[in-house]
DNA sequence: TGTACATCAGTGAACGCGCGTTCACTGATGTAC
DNA sequence: TGTACATCAGTGAACGCGCGTTCACTGATGTAC
């Protein structure tokens, strides 16, 4: 009853072609369904239609994949929160943009948080990918990672006079304990039940909280 | 190599007496090393000086136990809350006093995330304990889990007059974000690095902020 | 107080599983002449 | 344009591992008579 499993697209050819590429994709693939622990070596390359130690002729072991499907991921989360600033009104005076942006930042977070937990759980799985040097994958449209993303969001609220400058140094991480937390609350915690439009009011009051507080 | 393992505890008699509680405290030992996925039954046996499948004595499977283990770290949770908010200065007059116990909430939950990262991971890495029903096992001196203790807190912050009764609802999930959201930046986020002085700085300021944006 | 017996906690052996990883290989592709 | 050869991506087979879980068992304990 094996017969329809992910099926084992056949190769004409004895080359793959683009091997590498396709590990990455079904070890997406995986996360997405199971998170940062599904992605195991030996499923990627069945899905690749592969034998399993074909894999190491493009990454040097399971963890190099990971940490491969995991810069895809943070790229992912990048796009998300660019498409949300993208989205905020240019008709506002500086400060009020520069909020409004800073809100984005948070609300493309959740949405990504949201839609896709299990490749969000794996984005911030790998201390590598979470703190170590920004590849070009995790990168958005922007060439910004998600974390230089609210940073620069940050400097344009002092920028704009809507921060004072003695206020900025750390504040990005009580801006991300926030939003993280929220996510987390949403996907693993007793907000897992909550509709949308509750979770949409509670994002709300979160951010106005972030904005407020800082 | 393997003579000095954890060290089989010869038993004299055939029946081992206590093995529940024992395998519940392998399983915390586990837990406390590396986190919900450490907790595995082959080796809370083997700790507890017994044969793998005498486990199923005492629990129905692998998640039973990982379960009570998970109860037991929110109890640790709780009481690590308890403490700090006794430390509270009784000489506060009531909305300032209400204030000090909800940041101290805060502050203690984040003392035994950093205290205890296994732990306390896998304090939340069940559905089931972390919005489940209340057991015994899971609250502190007070009776209460760490939810309940934050719920509470915040009912006495409306009580005292320093909480507006219409921001009250919905309180807890922005105030548990926040912390939640700082234990994972300090426990497997950029902050990991950081020593204990600024964590400490970063987390009365993030307690502020909540204090505040509430 | 002594004996027969039921109970049930722990034993011993085994199962099937999926995993990561290593080895020596094969055959398609690209390059040098 | 054709042939010899090096390269190297993917193959085939196998390894050892630790896991959860099931089975029929054994022997200590507690209870009824």
């Amino acid at each position: 009853m094996l017969t329809n499993g992910p099926e084992p697209p056949k190769r004409s050819t004895y080359r793959h072609g683009d091997l590498r590429r396709a590990l990455i994709e079904a070890g997406i693939e995986l996360a997405r369904i199971g998170g940062p622990d599904a992605v195991v070596l030996r499923e990627a390359t069945r899905r690749a239609g592969v034998v399993p130690n074909a894999a190491y002729r493009h990454f040097e072991d399971r963890h190099a994949l990971l940490e491969a499907v995991c810069e895809m991921a943070l790229g992912q989360v990048a796009r998300a929160i660019e498409n949300e600033m993208a989205a905020v009104s240019d008709d506002l005076d500086p400060p009020a943009r520069a909020r409004a942006r800073l809100r984005a930042v948070g609300a493309g977070y959740l949405r990504y948080a949201q839609a896709e937990p299990g490749l969000f759980k794996t984005a911030f799985s790998l201390h590598e990918t979470v703190d170590g040097p920004a590849t070009p994958e995790m990168l958005g449209e922007s060439g910004l990672s998600p974390f230089q993303l609210l940073s620069s969001a940050l400097d344009d609220l002092v920028a704009t006079g809507a921060l004072p400058a003695e206020r900025r140094p750390g504040a990005e991480f009580v801006a991300w304990s926030a939003v993280h937390g929220l996510a987390f609350l949403i996907n693993d915690g007793p907000l897992r039940a909550l509709d949308q439009h509750s979770i949409r009011a509670i994002t709300q009051r979160l951010l106005r909280m972030v904005e407020q507080g800082l």
